[in-house]
DNA sequence: TATATTATTAACCAACTGGTTAAATCAACA
DNA sequence: TGTTGATTTAACCAGTTGGTTAATAATATA
């Protein structure tokens, strides 16, 4: 495997764990085995280090992002298409939704700048595609009046926020549920569906 | 006002937007109008005033997260007032979340210990009391076939992932809507209660 | 007023951080 | 083989970080 290739995405992930000020050159050296000379001689400082990763890092997340939005079938097919696909990439990029809410937070320059550079050059056609859909539904009477743009925050909120707050889950829950299995996340999906396309009220049909 | 309290308060700021590694002794002393010799003065070590904090923050979070059970009526006003209550909790704190997640997400040896302190305590009712509550109405057939747990993690997803998520949002959203004015909380809250209540399904009823 | 007590400062320190350099090693290949 | 270029190392540097100290100033107290 490729030297530079194996010290980036041995970067990645601590960047990616720990964030920018948690990070440290030292810490990155170490885990791939080099010595911090190693480190300016391939990539010459920890902000260049930083914004390459960003770059690898985003543009991978949002080209499976927009993979979701392949086929088009009614409003029921797609939510259900959403969340399923939706889950497998959050549980695949499981620390990337975290890093980059911390990282924005931060004030972020660079992240803003590499997604409003995704966003210009359509590598991500995600939010707008979504809330198009949801809008042309809503117009054909197939949903119930709902504002795309609060469906759209509340979707993704109940589908990120799980995975960006499993230690706080696991700190509170007291009865033990294994959050990290197949098993629950198929559940998860299942669940969630049901929740925002049926709602809680009681149903008489099956 | 107390000196320490004050420097308590301004340290407590920056902790909470910078977190343990972004946050720096020296500008906590800058905004606190003091030097680093006082910090260490009153508090000893950065360890130390961290943990001060974290124990005031959490408290004074959970304390307010606890005010949302003193009513118990029908289950639809039980939902209402809880995203009534907690959004308007998480507008006040709105930090607060994202603090934790970090802060957790890092591994914090002492946030876990404070949480865990503050669970024994009994000073956090919420998440076992809202479960309780949902599969006891469950039982009574007054709600769907949804289980606790996981409408649990959908309803604090969508609440809480709102405000941890402003920056991705501005960043993400190409129309421009004011994520932070009282209107769109209102409007938010509204949304969120029909979408988790009633679902995205058309419904024949008005 | 003299005397403790409390609060504050300036100067300092060791450890760590990101970054740099010159020299040494390794590999390719004419 | 010797020469060229890429890779690696050890030593080093300046700036920052959290923390400490002794001396001083302010305040209370007797």
């Amino acid at each position: 495997m490729d030297k530079e290739e194996f010290i980036l995405k041995t970067a990645m992930d601590v960047f990616v764990e720990k964030g920018w000020h948690g990070a440290k050159t030292q810490e990155i050296a170490d885990r791939a085995g080099i010595n911090k000379a190693m480190l300016h001689y391939y990539f010459r400082s920890k902000e260049k280090l930083y914004e390459r990763i960003l770059e690898i890092v985003l543009t991978k997340y949002f080209k499976q992002l927009n993979e979701i939005f392949k086929t088009e079938d009614d409003l029921e097919l797609v939510l259900r298409s959403f969340i399923d696909k939706y889950l497998d990439i959050l549980n695949k990029n499981s620390k990337v939704p975290l890093f980059m809410v911390r990282e924005l937070a931060a004030g972020g320059k660079t992240i803003n700048r590499v997604i409003k550079k995704c966003l210009e050059d359509g590598r991500l056609k995600f939010p707008a595609e979504f809330l198009r859909i949801l809008q042309e539904e809503k117009d054909k009477g197939n949903i119930a009046e709902v504002d795309p743009v609060q469906f759209m925050l509340t979707l993704i909120g109940s589908c990120v926020y799980f995975f960006i707050a499993k230690p706080v889950f696991k700190a509170f829950l007291d009865q033990p549920v294994d959050l990290d299995s197949d098993a629950f996340l198929e559940q998860r999906k299942k669940a969630l569906f049901n929740i925002l396309y049926y709602g809680l009220k009681p149903r008489g049909e099956k």
